[in-house]
DNA sequence: ATATTATATGCATTGTTCTGCATATAGCAT
DNA sequence: ATGCTATATGCAGAACAATGCATATAATAT
């Protein structure tokens, strides 16, 4: 082994995160700003629970974090090389959109798009 | 679903195949220059089928693409996406070292490094 | 205290990927 | 042809990741 191969077992790492089409659409809808667990619920068309095992995974990298705001918990980006990584592959960030259904502030028109 | 989930689909494909030690390894390797199967072969130490297998996955994602010359298959990566994935985690490229024990061109001197 | 809503966790099952090993092919030399 | 070297393929067992579902927690309201 030439090189410091916990080079490549942590960059590994890095790109299994991205490796899976629920996180990827996660990210991607963070990529505009922060969103709640029912909004990510919502556009991903998928139980709460599956949502909030894929941000555990995503925030055990310390890739996102989560804020708390009452019931609702708000989860953004915190590392900029994934947003270079998905920028490549997914190609310019997109506005955030509304959910029918989605009971969040951001749905309901409390709040302005991408705070 | 609010996106093209196909989209998600076929990204995550893209970073799975960077998801793996050792194929982030080969095409580190891979950044400089083709490379050999034996070369590669020296550079990670592990036997050779294992090492082929790995190239198989890359070959048959379209990331690299194989030359023959006589005996050798030297392999090189075709994807310039792949390029600049590997650029941000894995930082700029280093040029390619000679590998004691390795019999291919490159390694004995018989060649320029990085053609 | 009870109910309700939003989110998190644990666990079992299924599905995928990794890896080692045996063997196959292909080019070159004799 | 035979042998030698470089590379490829197939397959099976082990390791790991994904998913579904039941249940737990935590904040708020009544």
């Amino acid at each position: 082994m030439s090189k410091n191969s916990i080079q490549y077992t942590q960059g590994a790492a890095v790109f299994r995160l991205l490796a899976h089409p629920s996180r990827l659409h996660i990210l991607d809808e963070l990529r505009c700003g922060s969103a709640c667990v029912c909004h990510l619920q919502a556009v991903l068309g998928r139980p709460q629970a599956y949502i909030s095992q894929q941000l555990r995974v995503l925030r055990e990298a310390d890739v996102v974090v989560d804020e708390k705001d009452g019931l609702n918990v708000y989860y953004r980006i915190v590392d900029s090389r994934i947003l270079r990584l998905l920028e490549e592959i997914l190609g310019e960030t997109q506005p955030a959109q509304r959910m029918e259904g989605c009971p969040c502030p951001h749905c309901t028109g409390q709040e302005v798009c991408c705070s």
